[in-house]
RNA sequence: GGGCGAUUAGCUCAGCGGGAGAGCAUCUCGUUUACACCGAGGGGGUCGGGGGUUCGAAUCCCUCAUCGCCCA
C-alpha cells in the first residue's frame, strides 16, 4: 500500500541509481531506430548547479525522455567544459591563500595542480545533474581537455591555419590588466559610468594664441596622441587642417587631420587621436598614417614612451596627474560631468584596455558567411524564430575572433617558433621540427607558443568532437547533425554561432536542425538572480524541500516562449501538491483493487464512463505530445495538469466510486481495469516532466513489471481511442451535477441535506442518460432520489434549467422565495445578454453574407439554445412567483 | 541611436481573427472509499491609450506611452 503522502527524498536516489545501473540512459548506436540527438551544453567544470542550469537541463531531459519513449534512439551527449580563465582563477585563488602565485610553481606544476583540483571537485556539477533527474548517456561523458577532444582542437587549428583562416597579427585587442590576457569582445561588458568630459587646449604650431580644443573622457591617453581629427566639412576648423599642434606635456608635433569619424555635433567637434589605445582611433591613425605610440604596459601602467615624471604611474593616477599638470599650464578649458560606457572584463571586473599585441585570430567573417546562409535557407531553424535576427545581426557584423589567451590552463596553441621567429604550425612537435628543418635546411631548436586557446574554441567543436571526430566513428555518422540545441539567448554569440561556423566548415553540414532558445530564470519580482543582490534561489534547496519532480514541472510550466521565467517558491509548492494529488489518486486506485489487467484493450470497454475516460486520456496524450514536439513546454505541462487533476481525479475517480460500491461485478471489473489503465497512461505522459514519482507509482501499482516506465512506449494516437458519443453523454452528466451543486451552494443548502429531485421536460435521450448514470448523479449531486416527472410541481422548489429539461429541487420550508427569484432574475439577465449579442450579429446582413457559413450556423444554433433556455428560466420564474 | 520583447483578473502568465481563460491569492461552505499538500461553490478584467483594416479585433496594421533585454 502506498503511504499517505509521497516522500521524494527517499524515492528519487533509488530510482536514479537503478536507471543508471540498468543503462537505460544509453543510446543504442547499433539499433535500427531513428536517432534523436541533443548535445548537452557542457557546464563549466568549476561550476555548481544554478537555476539556469536547472531550467535548461530540465527542458533537455524532458525532450530526451519524450523522444526515447517515442521509440527513437535517443542520445543526450553529456560533458563538461574546462573553462580556461574561470578555472585558472579558482586554482590561483587557492594558491594565493597559501601565499603563492602560479609563477612560483611554474607552468607544468601549476597545470598538474589544476588537474588535481578537477579530479577532486570536477564531479560536483555532474552529481548535481543526477539530482535533477537528468538522463544523458553518462558512458559517453566528455571533457573539453580529454585527449580526443584536444586532438580535434589541434587538427582544427592546423587546418584553419593552412587554409589561411587562422593567422597571427598585431592588432588592438581587449586587454585585461588584472588577468594579463587578451579576451574576446564578448567577454567585455559595457557599463555606464559617471565620468567627465575634459576639454583641453592644444596650441597650434605657428599661430600665436591659437588653440584647438579637444574633448576626451580619458585624459591620460593624451600622452599617446598622434593627431587631432576634425570633420572635413566642419567650417570652424577648415583653416587648421594640415597644420600641427604641439602636444602639451609631451612636446610632440602632431597633425590636424580631416576625418569624418569626428562628429561636429559632439564635444568641440575636434577629437584627439590615440591609435594605440582606442579601437576607433586605431582606424583613423591607419587612414592618416600617424603612427602609434603605445604608452601602457601589461599592468596598464605608463611605460617609457611617456615623459619621465609619468612613467610607472597607474592609469588612474596618471589621469589625475595629467589633468593637474594641464590645469597648471592653463590648458584646461572646462570639465563637464559626462555619463559614458566603459568596458569591464566580465571575469576580472577591471577596466579593459585596448592594447596593441601579437595574437592569433580566426577569420570569423569568412567562416560566418555559410553559417548565415544555413539559417537563411532554413537548414537550421531557431525557435522562437525571432532569435534569428539576433544571430544574423551579430554574424553579419562579426569581427576577427581573437583566440589566444595569455593563461596556462587550456589547449596550448600548436605553433612553434624558430630562432629567426619563423612560425611552424603543426599537430605535433615532431611535425613542427620537420617543417622547421625543411625551412632552415637543418634541425633547429624550437620554442612553443606559450598561449592557450579561448575556451569557446574547443566548445565550438563539441557537436562533432564528442562523437569522435576526426575519427570516422559510427557515432559521428549516425548522430551528426544533431536534432536540437537547447540553450539560453545569452549564449547565441558565444557558442551557437561558433558551433555553426566550425560545424559547417569541418562537417559540411549544420551541427543542429533546430536551436531552441529559452528564457533566463529570474526571481519572482523579475530581477536577474545574482550573488550581490542576494536573490539567488538554489535549485538543490528547492529539490530538497519540494522534490525534484515539483521543481522540474514548475520550470516546464513557466517556460513559455519569449518570456522570462519568474520563479517563486509558491509555484513549486503548488506542483509539489500536484505530485501528491497524483500519488493519492494512485493510492485510491490501489485501495480499490485497480491493477493493470493483462490484455486490457481500452477500445473494447463497454461502460460509457469508461469509454469517456479512455477517449479523454487519449486526447491528453495527444495534446502533450504535440506540444512537446513544438517545444511548447508550458502548454504540455498545463494540459497534463488539467487532465490529471481536473478530469481524472475530480470526475472520473468520483464517477468510479459508486461503481466500486455497487453490486455489478462486471462493471466493477471493467472500471477497475480502466482506472488502472488510465493511471498507467497518465504515468507515461507525465514521466518526462516528473520522472521519479511516476516511476515509483509505476512500480508500486504492479510490482515486477517487464520494464521500467522510463523505457516504456508513449501512448497510442488519440484518434484510435475517440468516443464522441460517450464524451457528449458524460459532458451532460458533468453539467447536470455542476449546475445542481452550484444552486445548492447558492441557496445555502447544507451539504448533508439529501434532496428528492424531479427531472421535468427531459427528452428521451437525456432520460436514458439519467437512467444510465443515476447512481453517480445521486451521489455526486447529493440527492436522495431523482424522479422523471413532467407534471411535477413540488412546493417551494429551486429550479435548475439544463437544456430542454428542468431539475426541481424541493426545499420545503427552507426556500427563500425572494432569494430564488433574485437568482433566476440574474440568470435570465445573463443569458439574455448573451443571446442579445448573438441576435445582433444575426441581424447584421453583412455578417450573414460574408462570414464563414459554419460560423453563422453555429451562432444561429447557439442563439436558438439560449432562447430555449430563457423560456425555461422564465417559466421557472413564473412558477416561483405564484408561491 | 538601432533592434527585439512585454503591457490580459490582486499576483504570475496562457489565449493571438468568431461566445474573456488557468494557477496562485481572496471569500463562503465542507471531514462524503484517496488526498486539508483536500473537496464544493463564488467574487474579480471596458485584454496599456488612440487610430485603422474587417461583417466581426485581446488577437492583424499604424501610432503613442510605460517597462525589460541586446547591440552601438
Amino acid at each position: 500500500m502506498l503511504d499517505k503522502t509521497y516522500h521524494p527524498q527517499e524515492v528519487e536516489p533509488r530510482h536514479y541509481d537503478s536507471w543508471e545501473k540498468a543503462g537505460v540512459f544509453a543510446a543504442d548506436t547499433g539499433s535500427g531506430k531513428t536517432p534523436y540527438t541533443i548535445m548537452m551544453p557542457p557546464p563549466n567544470v568549476t561550476g555548481s548547479l544554478h537555476m539556469g542550469h536547472a531550467l535548461t537541463f530540465t527542458l533537455q531531459d524532458i525532450l530526451i525522455r519524450y523522444w526515447r519513449m517515442r521509440g527513437k534512439d535517443a542520445l543526450w551527449q553529456p560533458g563538461t567544459d574546462h573553462a580556461g580563465i574561470a578555472t585558472q582563477m579558482v586554482v590561483e585563488r587557492q594558491l594565493e591563500a597559501l601565499g603563492q602565485s602560479r609563477h612560483d610553481l611554474g607552468r607544468d606544476r601549476f597545470i598538474d595542480r589544476v588537474w588535481e583540483w578537477k579530479a577532486e571537485s570536477g564531479g560536483t556539477i555532474t552529481r548535481q545533474l543526477r539530482r535533477l533527474g537528468a538522463s544523458p548517456d553518462w558512458a559517453k561523458e566528455r571533457f573539453t581537455m580529454d585527449e580526443g577532444l584536444s586532438a580535434a582542437v589541434r587538427k582544427v587549428f592546423v587546418e584553419l591555419y593552412h587554409q589561411g583562416l587562422i593567422y597571427r597579427d598585431k592588432r588592438l585587442v581587449n586587454w585585461d590588466p588584472k588577468l594579463h590576457t587578451a579576451i574576446s569582445d564578448l567577454e567585455v561588458e559595457s557599463r555606464e559610468v559617471k565620468g567627465n568630459m575634459w576639454h583641453f587646449k592644444y596650441p597650434v604650431e605657428g599661430l600665436e594664441n591659437t588653440n584647438i580644443i579637444v574633448a576626451t573622457t580619458r585624459p591620460e591617453t593624451m600622452l599617446g596622441d598622434t593627431a587631432v581629427a576634425v570633420h572635413p566639412e566642419d567650417e570652424r576648423y577648415t583653416h587648421l587642417v594640415g597644420k600641427f599642434v604641439i602636444l602639451p606635456l609631451v612636446g610632440r608635433r602632431i597633425p590636424i587631420v580631416a576625418d569624418s569619424y569626428s562628429d561636429p555635433t559632439k564635444g568641440t567637434g575636434a577629437v584627439k587621436i590615440t591609435p594605440a589605445h582606442d579601437f576607433n582611433d586605431f582606424e583613423v591613425g591607419k587612414r592618416h598614417q600617424t603612427g602609434m605610440v603605445n604608452i601602457l604596459d601589461a599592468d596598464a601602467r605608463l611605460n617609457d614612451q611617456v615623459p619621465e615624471p609619468y612613467r610607472g604611474l597607474d592609469r588612474f593616477e596618471a589621469r589625475k596627474r595629467v589633468v593637474a599638470d594641464l590645469e597648471a599650464l592653463g590648458l584646461v578649458d572646462r570639465i563637464l560631468p559626462h555619463v559614458h560606457m566603459v568596458p569591464y572584463g566580465d571575469r576580472s571586473g577591471v577596466v579593459i584596455e585596448p592594447w596593441l599585441t601579437d595574437q592569433w585570430f580566426v577569420d570569423a567573417p569568412t567562416l560566418a558567411r555559410p553559417a548565415v546562409e544555413a539559417v537563411e535557407t532554413g537548414k537550421t531553424v531557431f525557435v522562437p524564430k525571432h532569435w534569428e535576427n539576433t544571430y544574423f545581426e551579430w554574424m553579419r557584423n562579426i569581427q576577427p575572433w581573437c583566440v589566444s589567451r595569455q593563461i596556462w590552463w587550456g589547449h596550448q596553441i600548436p605553433a612553434w617558433y624558430g630562432p629567426d621567429g619563423q612560425v611552424f604550425v603543426a599537430e605535433t612537435e615532431d611535425e613542427a621540427q620537420a617543417a622547421a628543418a625543411r625551412h632552415c635546411g637543418t634541425a633547429v631548436p624550437l620554442k612553443r607558443d606559450e598561449d592557450v586557446l579561448d575556451t569557446w574554441f574547443s566548445s565550438a567543436l563539441w557537436p562533432f568532437s564528442t562523437l569522435g571526430w576526426p575519427v570516422k566513428t559510427p557515432e559521428l555518422a549516425r548522430y551528426y547533425p544533431t536534432d536540437v540545441l537547447v540553450t539560453g539567448f545569452d549564449i547565441i554569440f558565444f557558442w551557437v554561432a561558433r558551433m555553426m561556423m566550425m560545424g559547417i566548415h569541418f562537417m559540411k553540414d549544420v551541427p543542429f536542425r533546430t536551436v531552441y532558445i529559452h528564457a533566463l530564470v529570474r526571481d519572482e519580482k523579475g530581477q536577474k538572480m545574482s550573488k550581490s543582490k542576494g536573490n539567488i534561489i538554489d535549485p538543490l534547496d528547492l529539490i530538497e524541500k519540494f522534490g525534484c519532480d515539483a521543481l522540474r514541472f514548475t520550470l516546464a510550466a513557466l517556460a513559455a516562449q519569449g518570456r522570462d521565467v519568474k520563479l517563486s517558491e509558491s509555484r513549486v509548492e503548488g506542483y509539489r501538491n500536484f505530485a501528491t494529488k497524483l500519488w493519492n489518486a494512485a493510492r485510491f486506485a490501489q485501495m480499490n483493487g485497480c491493477a493493470p489487467a493483462n490484455g486490457f484493450d481500452p477500445k473494447t470497454v463497454k461502460l460509457t464512463l469508461n469509454r469517456w475516460i479512455v477517449a479523454k486520456t487519449g486526447e491528453a496524450g495527444q495534446i502533450v505530445g504535440d506540444a512537446l514536439a513544438a517545444y511548447r513546454f508550458d502548454e504540455a505541462a498545463r494540459a497534463i495538469y488539467a487532465f490529471v487533476w481536473g478530469t481524472y481525479c475530480d470526475w472520473y475517480l468520483e464517477f468510479a466510486k459508486p461503481v466500486f460500491l455497487g453490486t455489478d461485478e462486471a462493471a466493477k471489473a471493467e472500471a477497475r481495469a480502466t482506472t488502472a489503465w488510465a493511471l498507467d497512461q497518465i504515468l507515461h505522459i507525465l514521466h518526462p516532466f516528473m520522472p521519479f514519482v511516476t516511476e515509483e507509482i509505476w512500480e508500486q501499482m504492479a510490482p515486477g513489471r517487464a520494464h521500467r516506465l522510463i523505457s516504456a512506449t508513449w501512448p497510442q494516437a488519440a484518434a484510435e481511442l475517440a468516443a464522441p458519443t460517450a464524451v457528449a453523454e458524460m459532458d451532460w452528466v458533468v453539467r447536470l451535477i455542476s449546475d445542481i451543486r452550484a444552486v445548492r451552494s447558492e441557496m445555502n443548502v447544507p451539504p448533508a441535506a439529501k434532496l428528492a429531485a424531479f427531472l421535468k421536460g427531459a427528452n428521451e435521450g437525456n432520460r436514458a442518460r439519467l437512467e444510465t448514470h443515476r447512481a453517480l448523479i445521486l451521489t455526486l449531486a447529493r440527492l436522495d432520489s431523482i424522479m422523471v416527472d413532467d407534471q411535477a410541481m413540488p412546493k417551494g422548489a429551486v429550479q435548475v434549467v439544463i437544456d430542454e429539461a428542468t431539475v426541481l429541487l424541493p426545499l420545503a420550508g427552507h426556500i427563500d422565495v425572494a432569494k430564488e427569484k433574485a437568482r433566476l432574475d440574474k440568470e435570465i439577465a445573463k443569458v439574455e445578454g448573451e443571446r442579445a449579442k448573438l441576435e445582433k450579429k444575426l441581424a447584421n446582413p453583412a455578417f450573414v453574407e460574408k462570414a464563414d457559413p459554419e460560423v453563422v450556423a453555429e451562432v444561429r444554433q447557439t442563439a436558438g439554445e439560449f432562447k430555449a433556455t430563457l423560456e425555461k428560466l422564465r417559466e421557472a420564474l413564473r412558477r416561483i412567483s405564484h408561491l
